[in-house]
DNA sequence: TCGTTATATCGTCCATCGACGATTTTCGAT
DNA sequence: ATCGAAAATCGTCGATGGACGATATAACGA
């Protein structure tokens, strides 16, 4: 019970952690980019900006966003900068999602409000 | 090989569908809810107000939101709405991950520049 | 029927996002 | 020392998101 909340709570603190990941990858362009990135690793800015079709300017705030989230690190490595992936930092997203995966397919019974399934609101009973 | 490209490309093409998966995912009460109902399920609308801590009307906003991305369903069961999650929604977005995820951490991917482009490093600049 | 309870919708306010062009910065090359 | 290319930053604008209270809707029980 004490280790279900414990869980439960790191659970809910890694919420704003999970979100903020989430939401580097809440836009199309940034999902290219990331793709582009796996497909080719090292590649240069200027490649990405002809991948995504946006202007430059847009292109290296999108690098902003992702470089801020941790998932995108840029290795200056003049004339140009390689940009590369840190996975790691997707780890609670991909545990959320794997949890969800194991949870099951569209809920078989979905509950029934009666005593035992669903715990009705306020307190057991 | 050929497989492995067509892979690719659809998941570039999946850029818009990635992206409105991390999208319902990008925000911490949503991501409060997922985890709730992994949890729980079964539960009721009554319980997720109680664990985001927002008022009822946004956190049918939340629900709704999660609903149109289709990740979470709603089972009319009256007298109360259960709701419960379809994980195959978020194939996609695990999938991408999991490039990432194999693609290695960032140590290997900075590269020197070179005309033909990024060569790894090592090699004879 | 009427009242209760749970959920959805509406209207509004403020904050943030996303896009672009223009500008600045920062290097290597000449 | 200057030029040029590549990337970052700035300023602005319209669009979207997120929060809330108030209100509407729907089903059950008395």
């Amino acid at each position: 019970m004490l280790e279900r909340r414990a869980a439960k709570r790191s659970q809910v603190d890694d919420a704003d952690a999970i979100a903020s990941i989430a939401k580097a990858l809440a836009h199309p362009a940034r999902v290219k980019i990331i793709a582009f990135l796996v497909s080719r690793p090292g590649c240069i800015g200027g490649d990405i900006v002809d991948e995504v079709g946006l202007a430059q300017s847009t292109v290296s705030e999108h690098l902003r966003i992702l470089k801020a989230s941790g998932l995108v690190v840029g290795a200056i490595e003049r004339p140009r900068i390689c940009y590369s992936l840190d996975p790691s930092i997707l780890a609670p997203l991909q545990a959320l999602i794997g949890r969800v995966a194991a949870h099951g397919g569209p809920r078989d019974a979905p509950c029934w409000p009666s005593s035992d399934g669903c715990l009705p609101k306020g307190t057991d009973q």
